[in-house]
DNA sequence: AACTCGGGGTC
DNA sequence: GACCCAGAGTT
């Protein structure tokens, strides 16, 4: 880091100011009563992509389910992506529940260097780890703390690879090293509470006054938006096998898109022709595809010589994991 | 550097 | 609708 950007007195008035700020003003969230560097690791990994009010009662059931990562450990797959259904995202629960095994004998890593290797665990998560369970000062950004050193030093890339290692380098110096976990925790509290996207609420924070963007009186326009895609439009083709009274389902390939859950058998639509005319369609929005469902309905039941656990009547499904899209899916169904 | 991986909160 | 969320792995 060039000092022209981060002197030592202003480095050291914003970690005083934040971790102060901190200390009084977080929010009680369930990770943080616990103590437990295993308890981080989960939190850290549902919280990626994925907002602090939507993960609190999926952590709160994981926890309950999985007290210790050799429970973790001992969890059969199903039992793992039922608890995470609907979380998104699901090769973050498989890989979870692979490193938990492979880390059976060892127990959590307590280095920076150890945690980066592990499976699902990349340089924010490491960071956060390190940091927040182990006292290790080092930074963790995210797009909280992205947004937030944006907004002090008024630096508008912060997408591209050079603007990104500018933030790490930028968070490197100023991560307190008396107290790195509550800095960096302090870092992304004020990036979601005070430092917001749209309509930050500049007059209650605690490092306004070393704050270029806001003495330039446009924060909002601190950093650029990230370049996005819309999704493509892709159309599915599923099927409902019926048999008596029954409609079943099978689990999807692991590796694709909702590898592992279970819902309709499903193939493209694009070349083959239609086994039937369509009974419905959902539309079902992903981060990368607006995927439009086409439900067909069969009496018949092709594949049904595997029947040994693999075909299950969607009735039976018990905690078995469906995602959100074949929910709605299913919902077509009864609609009639 | 671009692409693949979900789903929901919020404006 | 758009935008974003305590991102990581693969190509």
């Amino acid at each position: 880091m060039d000092e022209e950007t981060l002197d030592k007195q202003t480095a050291e008035s914003i970690r005083t100011s934040l971790v102060t700020w901190f200390r009084e003003n977080c929010r009680e969230l369930p990770w943080r009563e616990l103590d437990d560097p295993y308890a981080v690791w989960v939190s850290e990994v549902m919280l990626q992509q994925t907002q602090v009010a939507t993960v609190i009662d999926y952590f709160n059931r994981w926890m309950e389910a999985f007290p210790t990562l050799q429970d973790l450990a001992d969890a059969e797959l199903d039992d793992v992506l039922g608890l995470w259904a609907g979380l998104g995202y699901y090769r973050r629960a498989r890989m979870l529940h692979e490193a938990s095994q492979s880390l059976r004998e060892t127990g959590m890593p307590t280095t920076h260097a150890e945690l980066l290797e592990v499976k699902g665990i990349g340089a924010y998560t490491a960071g956060a780890i390190s940091s927040i369970a182990f006292g290790i000062a080092v930074p963790a950004v995210d797009g909280n703390v992205k947004r937030v050193v944006a907004r002090l030093f008024a630096l508008e890339d912060v997408w591209t690879s050079k603007g990104e290692g500018k933030v790490w380098e930028i968070a490197e110096e100023l991560v307190d090293p008396e107290s790195p976990g509550d800095f960096n925790e302090g870092m992304m509290e004020l990036g979601a509470t005070i430092c917001r996207p749209k309509n930050p609420k500049c007059l209650l924070c605690p490092v306004r006054e070393s704050c270029q963007a806001f003495a330039l009186g446009t924060p909002e326009t601190y950093p650029e938006p990230k370049p996005r895609k819309k999704p493509k439009k892709q159309t599915t083709r599923v099927v409902a096998h019926r048999r008596d009274d029954e409609v079943y389902v099978v689990r999807a390939e692991d590796g694709g898109l909702l590898g592992g859950l279970w819902g309709f058998p499903s193939s493209d639509a694009q070349s083959e022709d239609a086994p039937s005319d369509p009974v419905g369609e959902v539309v079902h929005v992903f981060s990368h595809i607006r995927m439009t469902y086409e439900l067909h309905e069969s009496s018949e039941t092709p594949e049904f010589p595997q029947m040994e656990g693999r075909w299950v009547p969607i009735r039976d499904l018990g905690d078995l994991p469906m995602s959100v899209a074949m929910k709605k899916v299913a919902a077509l169904l009864s609609m009639g």
